[in-house]
DNA sequence: AAAAAACATTTGATCGATCAAATAAAATCA
DNA sequence: TGATTTTATTTGATCGATCAAATGTTTTTT
């Protein structure tokens, strides 16, 4: 295999100079017309590739993003991670940026290896997920300039609509408010609801969005409220515990909300009125189970994500113009619903005879 | 923030050449140790980081690795992917190497996602995964004389030992006889398998694993291995139906074999006895429920992965050196044993008062 | 002690592309 | 028509590192 022709190659066979084929791919408008077709045609025809990294030392940018691979913690809900990388992955393709992983062990030394790829020249840009009020590594990317999104709303100290940096998020109180809305039109009242402890800005955001659907309906009391609701951290096991919990609290009950599909698959367990149970994050576990489940929507998150690293800012919030262009994306997830019976739950008493 | 330092800037500090600092990053053993040291003092004091880019245009090679991500077309199993995905991103960084990722839509697509990866000098080599029987990806490598190993064996016409291409395979036949020998050691005797229907090269694999295991140690005759036995496709819900039927045809089952994660959670829902379930992947799912599971030690596959592209073949087989070394590698999978317990199943009759 | 060999370091060229500035060609104006 | 602007294309320099070969040092050999 000979080897790859280059931009002087396309030039001799074009018959034009090096520059006018660089032009050729990278501003086409100040070519003649002529002149790019007969360029194109040579670069098909020799089958050229522009050289990556020829490219990037010279442009001194690198067209590749930075995304931490995370640690699987929770197996279950990290399947949302997978499918936004997934969806980042195909989308940066199409606009010409590839997307290079690094593993990390700690806040710290992830930011290590964030200072290796920047400085390394090996991208452009990070983004950012699974990011915490307080997060230091978001105060070393603006402390040093480098573009960053996150995956995930600055919760805590900063206000809203002027953040620090950019961001995309999933509004988790749109999507339990959908699904308290859901259930309330196919008829349930008391609709319990499973979420995480104090202090999670996502559980916080989560749980308002079924308390003030359930307000709003006027259903319940306040006071009656505090009985449909069960706080326990994430995992099966435990969703089952807090179901357990929640039947003997709450009286009847038409249908139970959860903070994740962990802990909806969890509550299906301790389930045997078969009351509807809604998970978040619709994980390939509830299309199995056949739960009902918020979904987060990654190719929107994905999509915003992009555009704000490519966009006006640029990545920054810092030094850039002023401008009126939103430095955020609230992303609205969307309510899968599914049919309950799907799953077969074969008991002893009517186990096949 | 001062542009970063070059190679000539930590030259002109230590008072040598470029060269010579080249040579202490690429090949300190001819240089002299205290001119190393005075080198190696300058490059921590600037703080210098050689740009990848710019290496790789002169060496021509890129020190990084592509991979194409799945569209997790199993979700449940898909983890597995992730899982060494992950742990491929870890150990490739501890040499050096980057894991650069692309998404394709179809093997034709994928292929030419390949070439524009290669020829762009993006990578200098590939990892496939989900490889299957004439995959036109295998034949279009190797014709290009392009480094990649495969996660996957050849299954069909290749002899194991002289293989056209180079992979890395878990055994599944020692997973599934280590699992039927485990639960023989348990006590059991009737020992039940849902497995995949043919024509499955992985599904074949572990089904005999189980088969020899089971004849090996005598306890049942062929015709009743033959009850013991049920085929399906993958998924939670046919698991059930499978589990169903075992337990109609089998009569007694001291415990239950499944070819995956999946087919062993839907066993488990129509489980009334408590029947010992084991599957295959060790999911989130598996280790959330508590069931047993065979562990594909992807940690040892992403090792062996990264030994042959680059060892001795650096990823390749034509043209390779005569020699002794292995062509591939095969990864003992090992047994999660969990408590069956671990999942309360919450039934009407025993429902909390 | 001079010659040869081994080791250490430096110099100039190069990888493939794009930038910045210079030149050539075409279009517009006086 | 000749001067001026606009548009199209080319040339030389450069990004930051490593290669190949040359030069300078030290050690070994005879």
């Amino acid at each position: 295999m000979a080897s790859m022709p280059t931009v002087t190659d396309v030039a001799l066979a074009a018959g034009v100079s090096r520059q006018t084929v660089s032009n050729v791919m990278n501003s086409p408008g100040i070519v003649r017309a002529d002149t790019r077709e007969r360029v194109q045609a040579a670069i098909a025809q020799l089958g050229y590739r522009p050289h990556a990294s020829a490219r990037r030392l010279r442009t001194r940018r690198s067209s590749t993003i930075g995304i931490r691979l995370d640690p699987m913690i929770d197996g279950i809900s990290g399947s949302v991670l997978d499918r936004f990388l997934h969806a980042l992955t195909e989308q940066a393709d199409k606009q010409g940026l590839r997307v290079l992983l690094f593993t990390a062990t700690s806040p710290e030394d992830e930011i290590t290896q964030l200072q290796r790829l920047n400085d390394g020249a090996d991208v452009d840009g990070f983004v950012l997920t699974s990011t915490f009020a307080g997060d230091p590594r978001t105060k070393w990317l603006i402390e040093n300039g480098i573009s960053f999104v996150t995956f995930g709303r600055p919760w805590g100290t900063n206000d809203m609509n002027d953040p620090q940096h950019l961001w995309v998020d999933v509004d988790g109180w749109a999507g339990l408010h959908e699904a308290t809305r859901a259930a309330q039109d196919g008829g349930a009242r008391r609709i319990g609801y499973i979420g995480w402890p104090s202090p999670s800005g996502t559980g916080e955001d989560r749980r308002r969005g079924w308390r003030d659907a359930m307000l709003e309906r006027g259903d319940v009391t306040e006071d009656d409220l505090a009985l449909l609701e069960v706080v326990c951290e994430d995992g099966v096991a435990q969703g089952t515990a807090a179901m357990q919990e929640l039947r003997r609290t709450a009286g009847t009950l038409d249908a139970v909300l959860c903070a994740s599909d962990s802990l909806a698959l969890g509550a299906m367990i301790a389930n045997p009125e078969r009351v509807p149970v809604t998970g978040y994050d619709n994980t390939p576990v509830a299309a199995a189970i056949g739960l009902s489940s918020v979904d987060q929507s990654v190719d929107e998150v994905a999509a915003g994500v992009l555009e704000l690293l490519t966009g006006e800012f640029s990545g920054h919030v810092q030094g850039a113009p002023e401008s009126d262009e939103p430095r955020h994306r609230m992303v609205k997830p969307r309510l899968v619903v599914r049919e309950f019976a799907a799953i077969p739950m074969d008991v002893p008493g009517r186990a096949t005879a």
